[in-house]
RNA sequence: GCGAAAAUAGCUCAGUUGGUAGAGCGCCACCUUGCCAAGGUGGAGGUCGCGGGUUCGAAUCCCGUUUUUCGCUCCA
């Protein structure tokens, strides 16, 4: 039986074994997490954020490109939250072997503290009736202010730990409270380490003059930051958009399953900015539009579910995910989240730069809302590499391995192969070549019999195959073979460029969504 | 990070109670065939992930370490 993991293992090898996907640094036994695109990966790659750059840049008028730099003023982490949201706190607990984030123990704790006080509320509210007072009950009762006066001080008590990162005092506190683990009950805990998931760096290359930076943990701020300058420099009306395409990095505690979760990524996103208010139809309307763009790839709508969020981020009101069936099951591949005003608004704090926008319809200045699109590029690579990769039983009772990637993103268009290596052929077919190379990323071959040269392509994903036989020098028809039906079609050598072009142009793909 | 499993040629793997490393496929050269992989001859490629230890002797046993996969958690 092929189980899930013997089919991930084979896209991993299929990767490495046909120049997809290196892992870094690998005669150095690797580096955990971190992979190289090879020479078809590469291009696959490129073919993936041309094919999205197109679908948003150059398909609408309203949306703009950018490429921000990776490095930012180190303040630009504090007001999108970062700094915060990506510095845990982290214990575990030696029994149950889970790992919880210590702040949220602490806060949980609490919570059981004050749901103690809420009972005793209710029970005085029942006892009283009409005439109780909460507010006067709460400031009277003995009990009650007891609780009240501990829930302060343990939070009190955190913050300030939290905040000097003094770890071994929340240590102390989790010990002090006896917060025992929900799963195995024990108080049986290791030390408290914080993991910050941003990269640091450092600016200055004299040691008493450095300013200490993050490798950006998302391209999205690079977008924030510039909303002003793209703008007016663009003399931008809302609703309109900015795209990015570019590295980040995350420090990722567990970073794993091949290059679906990377410690340095690489992200596709549009911050779309629109009228306060609108939030709701324009995230929906991004949805769609998203879905639309990987249906038009054909790898299967089977393939693809939507999951809204329950429990928001930080500077999110609504969310979704894009999710595909990996070979190791549904998992996110895009997000599109409605981002308020959250980080303009913040930009606008912690700069003082106004970053707003005059509504000459409404007469007004406001802050725009956003509604964000964001997908890995590693992650669709993934996608697209992993549906691609078919072992296929044939009529003649033989198999092949075929990698039928979208001949749009392929990374060879069409491989031109002489049937034999003597007679001309070879001459002939290296002129083929040379003709189609201004259009199309092709290769020759003309090692191995044909058939074996035919599998080779089908391996390597390539869409389409031309042979030159001893009938092309007579009337210059050569064969071309389609990867998917193995079908091969006799054609004037004058045609067969736009046949490839057919199938291989973005238009075509792009008429789709 | 914790737990589990694994690491031998480019890929997939074998290697017996510890005795100096093998197969298939792939790759390269030449010959042959010529429209859907697996014809012939020859060849390259491994200090068995790395470092210690036990032993006369370690791919094999022990310890450590790195990397990968799976589970827990988070995200693009």
């Amino acid at each position: 039986m092929v189980t899930q993991e013997d089919n991930f293992k084979k896209v991993i090898s299929h990767a490495k074994e046909y120049g997809y996907v290196f892992q870094s640094s690998e005669i150095y036994d690797g580096l955990s997490a971190v992979y190289d695109y090879a020479q078809n990966g590469v291009e696959l790659k490129n073919n993936i954020k041309e094919y999205w750059w197109k679908a948003m840049v150059q398909m609408n008028a309203n949306i703009v490109g950018l490429d921000a730099a990776i490095l930012m003023h180190p303040t630009t982490w504090k007001a999108s939250g970062h700094v915060d949201a990506f510095n845990d706190p982290l214990i575990d607990n030696k029994d149950s072997k889970k790992r919880y984030r210590a702040d949220v123990l602490i806060e949980d704790h609490v919570a059981k503290i004050e749901a103690k006080i809420e009972k005793e509320v209710e029970k005085a509210a029942k006892r009283f009736g009409d005439a109780f007072d909460k507010d006067q009950f709460m400031a009277t009762n003995p009990r009650v202010m007891e609780y009240t006066d501990k829930a302060t001080s343990i939070l009190r008590r955190m913050g300030k730990s939290l905040e000097n990162e003094d770890l071994a005092d929340i240590k102390n506190l989790i010990e002090e409270l006896e917060i025992t683990c929900p799963l195995s009950g024990t108080k049986n805990w290791t030390e408290v380490k914080q993991f910050n998931l941003m990269f640091g760096t450092k600016l200055g290359a004299s040691a008493d003059s450095t300013m200490d930076l993050y490798l950006r943990p998302e391209t999205a701020q690079g977008i924030f930051v510039n909303f002003l300058n793209v703008q007016k420099s663009g003399r931008m009306k809302i609703p309109f958009g900015i795209a990015q395409i570019g590295k980040a990095f995350r420090n990722e505690i567990v970073a794993r399953q091949f290059i679906f979760r990377q410690r340095e990524f690489e992200q596709m996103e549009l911050q779309f900015f629109i009228r306060p208010g609108t939030q709701k139809e324009w995230y929906e309307k991004w949805k769609e539009t998203r879905m639309k763009w990987h249906l038009s790839l054909g790898l299967g709508a089977e393939n693809y579910r939507f999951h809204d969020h329950d429990k928001l981020a930080h500077y999110a009101d609504a969310a979704a995910d894009i999710e595909f069936k990996f070979p190791f099951g549904f998992k996110e591949l895009e997000g599109i989240h409605s981002r308020t005003d959250f980080d303009l608004g913040n930009h606008e704090k912690f700069s003082g730069k106004k970053l707003q926008y005059f509504d000459p319809e409404l007469n007004e200045n406001y802050v725009p809302y956003v509604v964000e699109t964001s997908i890995g590029v590693d992650r669709m690579f993934l996608a697209v590499f992993s549906n691609a990769l078919r072992e296929e039983d044939l009529e003649n009772g033989t198999s092949r391995t075929v990698l039928k990637i979208p001949a749009v993103l392929a990374p060879t268009k069409a491989a031109i192969l002489p049937l034999v290596k003597k007679d001309g052929l070879p001459e002939m077919a290296q002129q083929i070549f040379e003709d189609l190379k201004w259009d199309f990323k092709v290769a020759y071959d003309e090692k191995d019999a044909v058939g074996r040269r035919y599998r080779r392509q089908d391996a390597a994903g390539t869409p389409f195959c031309i042979t030159v036989d001893h009938q092309t020098l007579e009337d210059g028809t050569a064969t071309i073979r389609h990867r998917d039906s193995m079908e091969q079609q006799r054609v004037p050598i004058a045609e067969l460029k736009g046949i490839i072009a057919e199938e291989v142009d973005m238009k075509n793909w792009l008429m789709k969504i």
